[in-house]
DNA sequence: AGATATAATAAGTTTTAGCTGATGTATAAA
DNA sequence: TTTATACATCAGCTAAAACTTATTATATCT
């Protein structure tokens, strides 16, 4: 392969060279002196094994060889400074991709999260994968995504996790529950209620868990379910009590088909937590979300 | 600009890395050793200012930047891929072009001579510029073509000129022209004809005036024309005889609409030259021509 | 003919590209 | 826990690249 050997260096000074017909002009405007710009160009030739200029008299015309080689040098260059554009674009924040991975209780929330990020910066592209705590980890551990948003840092794996704003948990029940209306309901008072939950190893299982452990009252589990939206539908007809995320029950407090009882001690404030793998670079986009 | 100074070696080894996701394996593809990609990769993260790869672990994962700088660096890779394969079409002449030019009086049979080089090299695209002789050196200087062709070199120029075929010249009449039928006329009986001539200045007005000169024989010039075809109409036309190139006139002899007089000293051996800039370095396919 | 401009060539210097080998570190596999 | 694997880092070497200055050779312009 002749051309295995040229270098950029080479291409650059030939196109200078073929685009002014002039070696002293080349060495002028690339501040380097004519007979520089005279070995680049035998190397060159040399390289490609044919002329690549006629040198007539003091005139210099390029060859059909050449000015082949100058139509694909002229591609690299170009190439090249594409992709100098697009390194400053991802630098700048001008484009770029964020991708995200949120465990299912967060879905409530991110969103309107990601609308205000988007309006600083417009032309970035954020992919939102939701899952639950295991599959978002799992993403996590295989680079599938650069961030992940979760109630708790999975402490099995070297992440770095930043908590970054409040999630509220609170005990619900059906609106027409007798505990309704009560207040400062004691926890043992409600303890005695079924709780319908979330699967063991759910983040909002676990945080339950430890809101009755930590008060020394055992709770009696009713029903096990793997989405907050099944638990809803469960508490209102009135099937028993559970505890959950403020966040996930919004619209149903507002159309008043959910309760949340004032027990002493709720809400419980847990926080949401941004993680990244410790030992993964994060890009200057994933970076400035993660700032956000 | 950031990737101002990457090596096209870089891009190479960074090529192979991205393909292959791993370091030693493209170390040993290129042999070399893995520290020596490692340096590459790193001096490539330095230039683009931004990682290229994900170390998560010992698996290795493309960053989005990684992603689009792999996609010019297989762009340009591609490009100087073909600069190869055309440079090597040229050498090997499976393509290219030759700018040729003729003097007129060649016109007759460069034709057949262009179509038997065809034949050897079907993929030349051949350019051929009749024109007078003094066009032609114009063009010769200008470096307007690669190679002319003409009775014989210009001294006053720089060129390498070498005889290559006969070019016999013939002194021509009507049929029926009264030393038609004749044999081994003296110079001197058909220097009492009017002669019908080629403009002064032309080879075949020059070579008529050597050939007389020579023989110290004073002729008598009836006309001057500027091109073969006028003067065969004239000849034809019983108007006078005339000086020409054999390879002008085939045709007319083959339909005895023109005889060649038998006049001792005839037919005069001149030779076509194939010339060129001496200072200009031949293509490969001009240099096959010239040798052809 | 002489002045001027352009490119090739030569020789020498400095810089750096491109390695290798040894070593350190982290991870995945056994 | 041990072993094997993969990458990073460091030190040091060599050859080549990249220039420069000085000089020569031509060709165009006055």
């Amino acid at each position: 392969m002749p051309l295995q050997h040229v270098s950029l260096r080479q291409l650059r000074v030939f196109e200078a060279a073929a685009t002014l017909r002039s070696f002293s002009k080349t060495a002028e405007l690339l501040h380097l002196t004519q007979p520089g710009v005279s070995m680049h160009i035998k190397a060159l030739e040399t390289n490609a094994g044919l002329p690549l200029f006629d040198r007539i008299g003091k005139r210099l015309f390029i060859t059909e060889a050449g000015q082949e080689l100058l139509n694909r040098a002229r591609e690299i260059l170009r190439a090249l400074k594409d992709a100098d554009d697009v390194l400053d674009g991802l630098k700048g924040m001008r484009r770029g991709r964020i991708k995200l991975a949120v465990v299912s209780t967060a879905k409530y929330f991110v969103p309107r999260l990601l609308a205000r990020f988007g309006k600083d910066y417009p032309h970035l592209e954020i992919r939102l994968a939701v899952n639950n705590r295991n599959s978002v980890i799992e993403q996590l551990t295989a680079n599938e995504v650069d961030l992940a948003i979760m109630g708790r840092s999975p402490q099995t794996l070297d992440t770095l996790a930043e908590p970054f704003a409040q999630n509220p948990h609170v005990i619900i029940a059906a609106p027409d529950h007798p505990l309704a209306t009560r207040q400062r309901i004691a926890v043992a008072t409600v303890a005695k209620e079924t709780f319908i939950v979330r699967e063991p190893g759910s983040g909002t299982r676990l945080a339950m868990q430890k809101f009755f452990d930590d008060r020394q009252v055992p709770c009696k589990v009713g029903m096990e379910m793997a989405s907050n939206e099944t638990i809803k539908q469960a508490v209102m007809a009135g099937m028993g009590v559970s505890f959950l995320s403020r966040h996930t029950i919004d619209l149903e407090l507002q159309t008043q088909r959910l309760a949340v009882l004032d027990v002493r001690g709720t809400p419980v404030i847990r926080h949401w937590h941004v993680a990244h793998l410790a030992n993964k670079r994060l890009s200057p986009t994933a970076a400035a979300f993660r700032a956000f």
